[in-house]
DNA sequence: AACTGTGGTTGTATTATGCAACCACAACGT
DNA sequence: ACGTTGTGGTTGCATAATACAACCACAGTT
């Protein structure tokens, strides 16, 4: 037993639960517009560029029901669309529209430039290293995928 | 502007976000016995040794009528208990009980394995650093957790 | 004593969520 | 062809977490 990697792995914990806890009440102030749900589903759906409610809800971890409801209202809202696949008519595949893009795009940046400013004074080195420990900690998750490795 | 440090600063912000998305569904799964937020106060009640609930609903940005239901839930649970200050009759300070000290410690003890476990094959600079930068991270923040939500 | 501020609770509404029941269609097996 | 089983999605509940506003009790001032 390694107590220098213990004492890591403890912190990391209480950090990562830390800001868990707070990241609601954050994306409630940044963006009342767009609760954190809706903009990762909206995330995911620029990403994929379009996909069904049930990849949606199998990513994420929640209830197709949930899925369904909040997918309504984002299409009440007039950020994603719903067309049949020609191939299955059970399946209805979800995109983002133009408003949508907009709408994830503006967000995205607000979200951006919070965390932008959280770093300022950090060395770009430090920021390379921050940025690959969380895509590599986030990789490691069973049941979800990281996003865009490109980069 | 650097594009390299943009480029991680659009990273932190996709995996944090897509880590925080998944912490609620995750603390379900790994303890549905304490939800989220439960977990956080216990745990700020241990770290502060005994608080009052407004402390708590500072901390966490929550109102303070949240706090006074959440607690009320621990204390019929019999995890925290409640003593008059002396000094200030107004003040419950709350505190945890045995049972909440054990049920804390169970919790954090089966977090810190499913981080572990994801964390397995990291170095041991790697996991410091990781917790350095994530400590860091949540301490510089400007315009987040602390008081005054209005402002 | 009156006013003002602080700690806390309760009433009410909203939102996110899950589960179960259901509908429509697809894919098989006979 | 027809029933059975599986998949994608919606709807009817129920529940949990939350905020806001109104309120109560006490503290500190004036």
């Amino acid at each position: 037993m390694n107590s220098a990697a213990d004492l890591a792995i403890e912190t990391i914990q209480r950090e990562m639960t830390s800001f868990a806890r707070r990241a609601r009440a954050l994306a409630g102030r940044l963006h009342p517009e767009l609760s954190l749900v809706s903009y990762t589903l909206l995330g995911h759906l620029e990403e994929s560029g379009g996909c069904r409610a049930t990849d949606l809800a199998d990513h994420y971890a929640l209830d197709k029901s949930t899925v369904s409801r909040q997918v309504a209202v984002l299409e009440r809202e007039g950020l994603v669309e719903r067309r049949q696949d020609a191939a299955d008519q059970r399946v209805q595949v979800l995109q983002l529209t133009d408003a949508g893009r907009r709408m994830l795009a503006r967000v995205t940046d607000r979200r951006r430039a919070a965390v932008e400013e959280r770093l300022s004074g950090w060395t770009e080195e430090d920021l390379a290293r921050f940025a690959s420990y969380l895509e590599r900690y986030n990789a490691g998750l069973p049941g979800d995928a990281p996003t865009a490795p490109g980069a």
